[in-house]
DNA sequence: AATCTTAAATACCATACAGTATATAATTTT
DNA sequence: AAAATTATATACTGTATGGTATTTAAGATT
């Protein structure tokens, strides 16, 4: 059984995510958090040692949230093409499923914590390795099973697969115009089809 | 000849421009730019109505310096096709170019902005149209031309290529690696002559 | 050079900030 | 159920925040 502790600890931390992921780490204050939870300062810092402890353990929660959904969309029945269109269409809807994380944490906080956060700029960059890495996996197996034929490496190919996708997140969000997020990825589906398909 | 005053404001807005890109909206205090201009409060607000004010000139001066550059690299002699690869040459080390600006002030304040500042905000999505624009009427006079031979609209070929930059652009902001944008731009130039030049 | 005008420095607001010591209330454990 | 423990609320730090009224200094005008 959990404590009482560990739930309100948990509670926090997921109400408090989306709050950070918006206003960024200065930008949100103990109070906006207070106001959020309902809880008092003495609640907050009483399961957490301070702003960035608590900061952290958000990014952390959001980003494992979004790791998971990536393992669940890339564990997807089928052939390693049929995992990256499981992916590619995970990705068309990306918007919807980070409305409930606040947006996009890795771009939100990768940028937002750049000059303003050492430990969350580190966290940022890591889930983006993390990323990459499953995406690698899946190319690294369609090239072994012959299914797939890379011009690159997996890595690489993840890398540069993920790098446009992030960039029509970035666009996006900045103009709230999801269109980008959709067109990008019906390009990257054809290319999927016509460079990688063997 | 310009005045005093002209002269002051000019000087606060390009020495805190940067600081505003590096720190965020929020995460710029007044403090930080008194130290940073050698100046008091009193002079910066006697020179700007607020901090508001001030960050939407900051922004303004960065946005024309890139969209000043831009042109300068759009109006590169020659084809359609040498302008886009001044325009991909520019890119591939844009990481230098931001480095006076406090990084992209694209990214920076359209992501930090987006839940902060509503001004900001919407001066970062227009300064995507007008760079999107830019690129589009190259392309444009590509086709007149019968130089280039484009799978869709100017403006949405555009579009495309500005987001796959803009996520180099990110990715290596966020990592701090700089092959994001060489391998993006790498990517990119084979794709252009792949697939538009005709 | 003296006067007028403008610009910048100083000193000050009220408020909001992150964080803490202590008191009170709610859980666990016995 | 009582005692011991733990978790939350309250009340309070000191400091930093954006902004302003006023004084001093610098420029421009005659």
């Amino acid at each position: 059984m959990t404590t009482k502790a560990e739930r309100t600890t948990a509670y926090i931390i997921e109400t408090v995510a989306p709050i950070f992921n918006k206003l960024g780490y200065i930008g949100t204050s103990m109070s906006d958090l207070t106001e959020a939870t309902g809880l008092t300062k003495g609640a907050i810092y009483g399961n957490f040692e301070n702003k960035e402890a608590l900061a952290l353990s958000a990014f952390e929660f959001s980003s494992k949230k979004l790791l998971a959904k990536l393992d669940e969309v890339l564990s997807t029945e089928g052939s390693s093409l049929d995992k990256i269109f499981a992916l590619t269409e995970f990705y068309r809807h990306y918007d919807t499923f980070t409305n409930d994380l606040g947006g996009c944490p890795i771009l939100n906080t990768g940028v937002d914590a750049q000059n303003n956060n050492r430990l969350l700029a580190a966290a940022s960059k890591e889930a983006i390795k993390e990323i990459e890495g499953r995406i690698a996996l899946v190319l690294e197996n369609g090239t072994k099973s012959n299914e797939l034929k890379l011009p690159v490496t997996p890595l690489q190919f993840a890398k540069q697969f993920y790098t446009m996708i992030q960039g029509a997140i970035a666009m996006s969000t900045i103009t709230r115009d999801r269109k980008y997020l959709v067109n990008t990825i019906a390009y990257l589906e054809v290319l999927v089809k016509k460079e990688i398909k063997k």
